[in-house]
DNA sequence: CGTTAATTTGATCATCTTCAACATGAGTGG
DNA sequence: CCACTCATGTTGAAGATGATCAAATTAACG
C-alpha cells in the first residue's frame, strides 16, 4: 500500500467561514446573514499534515463536498491495469468532490502538501439544498462549472499540442491565483513534473523540455517548482499560435 | 454561417412520459405517481427535421435540460481559432445540457440526424428541485455522473493509445445500447468518421485505418456506418492490452 | 554528508498526423 | 435512368511530434 494515512478532523475549527478570506469565492456567497449562519454551523474541517494523504478513494461512499482552505489536492482516476490520470488540481478557495453523488467517488483525492480543508457533509448538502434555494442554485452552478471545466480539458487534451497544453496550464494557474487576489506572476507548483505531465497527457520529460525552452526564450523563468511568468503576452500567444500572433501584431501596431 | 436552422417546439407532444419506454432511464425515475404527474406536466418537446440543426450554442442562456427521445446529438466546444472538440454524443434515453447552469452553455449542441427531444425548462428545474427532493437528488446524481464520465474521457484521451480509444468507444456505444434494451452487437453510427476521430482526439484517417484493422482481424465487421461487434471478448481485450490477455487466457484454461 | 528521489538533457524510436490520391456513395439535374 | 458532383471514407507514403530509454545533474532529507 502506497499510503494509508488519512485526513483527520480538526476541532475546534481553525477559522470559521465568517472570518475566512475565501468566503466570497466559496459556496455560501450570496447567502443572507441567517442562511450564512446556518451554512456555517454545518461546516467541518479536516487536515492532512503530510503530502500524499488520501482524502477519499475511487468507490468510497460520498461523505462531503470539500473546499480548500490552505494547501492543495489532486484528483485522479485509475484503471485496472494500474494506469492513472490526474483529472484536477485544486487550490485554496476551490471546491471539489462533486463526482461522488452518483455511486460513490469515481476518483481518488490526494494531498499534494499539508492541507486544510472545509467540508460540508452529505446530509447537510441535502438539507441545505432543500432549505436554502440560493445555495441549491449555487451547488447546481458549481457542478455545471466543473462540467464546463472538464470540457475545456477535453479540448486541451484532444486538440492541442504539448507546448500549447503547458502554456494553457501555466496561464490557468496564474488566473486562478489572480482570482483569489494574488498577482499570478509567480507560481509555486505544488505538484511534481510527473504530475503536471500526467495531467496534461504527456511524459514528464516533455514537461521538462518545454519548461526549459520557454525559459530559454525568456517567456518564463524556472527555479525548481517556482515558475515566474516573465512575458504573459508571449505565453498567451503560445496557446493559439494560429491566430494570436496576428492579433498581437495588430495590437502592437494600433497602440504603437 | 454553417447552419441557422433550429429545433422547433412540438405541440401536441408526440408521446407523454407516461407512455415513454425510456422513462425508467430518465429523470423522473423513482418519483411517486403525483410527483411524476407534476413532472410530466412541465416537460415540453422539441424536434429537428434534419441533421446539423443547432439546439444551443456556446454562450446561449440556459433554457432547459434535455433528454433524447429519438435521434442523436453531439456537443462540442470550440476555441477562438476555430478548432472544435466534440465532448459528447447522446443517444435515446440520455440527458444533456447540464453545462449551462453557470454562465450559459459552454458548448454547442448539434443534431446528428432528425431528432426528437424532451426538455425540462429551467424554471421547472428550479421549481421541481425545490418541491420534489427525490428529483433534486436525481439531478445532483445525474450531474455527478456526467462529471465522472468526463473524467473517464480525460483518462481515455490522456493515457490511451488510438486503438484503445476506439475500442473503448465502440464498447461504450454497445453498453449504452444494451442499457436501453438493445443487443448492442450491431451499432449504427449516427456520426461521421470525422466526428468519431475528433471526439477521440485523433485524425479521421486513423479511425478508418483502425476500423479496417479490427475488421481484418475479425473483431468487428464494418459496413459504412454500421459496425457489428463479432468478437466482444477480443474487443474488450484491446482496451487494456497489458493485463486482459492474461485474464482471458486463464479464463479459457479454466473453462476449457 | 550520504542516499534517494526528482529533474534535466540527449539520442533513438514508435505512433500518429499530414498530405495526396483514390474509392465510394448519395443526391441532382439533364 | 444515367452522368455528374460533392461529401465522405479509405489507403499509401512521408514527416513530425512526442514517448521511451539511458545517463548525468540537482535537489531533498534524514
Amino acid at each position: 500500500m502506497a499510503n494509508v494515512s488519512k485526513f483527520s478532523p480538526v476541532r475546534p475549527m481553525t477559522l470559521s467561514c465568517k472570518d475566512c478570506s475565501l468566503a466570497e469565492l466559496c459556496l455560501p456567497r450570496g447567502l443572507n446573514p441567517s442562511e450564512f449562519e446556518q451554512f456555517m454551523s454545518m461546516v467541518r474541517q479536516r487536515a492532512s499534515r503530510i503530502s500524499g494523504d488520501i482524502l477519499y478513494r475511487t468507490g468510497d461512499t460520498f461523505r462531503a463536498i470539500y473546499a480548500i482552505k490552505t494547501g492543495s489536492i489532486k484528483t485522479l482516476v485509475s484503471s485496472s491495469d494500474g494506469e492513472e490520470q490526474i483529472t484536477g488540481f485544486f487550490m485554496p478557495g476551490e471546491l471539489f468532490g462533486f463526482d461522488g453523488l452518483d455511486y460513490g467517488h469515481s476518483c481518488t483525492a490526494v494531498a499534494l502538501e499539508p492541507t486544510l480543508l472545509c467540508e460540508l457533509p452529505v446530509a447537510s448538502v441535502d438539507e441545505l439544498a432543500h432549505q436554502i434555494p440560493g445555495l441549491r442554485r449555487e451547488i447546481f452552478r458549481m457542478m455545471s462549472r466543473k462540467l464546463s471545466e472538464k470540457q475545456s480539458m477535453l479540448f486541451l487534451l484532444g486538440r492541442r499540442k504539448a507546448d500549447q497544453r503547458l502554456a494553457t496550464f501555466l496561464l490557468s494557474l496564474s488566473t486562478r491565483m489572480q482570482y483569489r487576489g494574488l498577482s499570478g506572476n509567480e507560481i509555486r507548483l505544488s505538484m511534481s513534473r510527473h504530475d503536471v505531465a500526467n495531467y496534461l497527457g504527456m511524459a514528464s520529460e516533455t514537461v521538462s523540455r518545454l519548461l526549459s525552452r520557454l525559459s530559454k526564450e525568456k517567456v518564463i523563468s524556472v527555479n525548481g517548482r517556482t515558475v515566474v511568468i516573465e512575458n504573459p503576452v508571449a505565453l498567451r500567444a503560445r496557446v493559439e499560435p494560429c491566430i494570436t500572433p496576428n492579433a498581437v501584431t495588430l495590437d502592437a501596431v494600433s497602440t504603437g
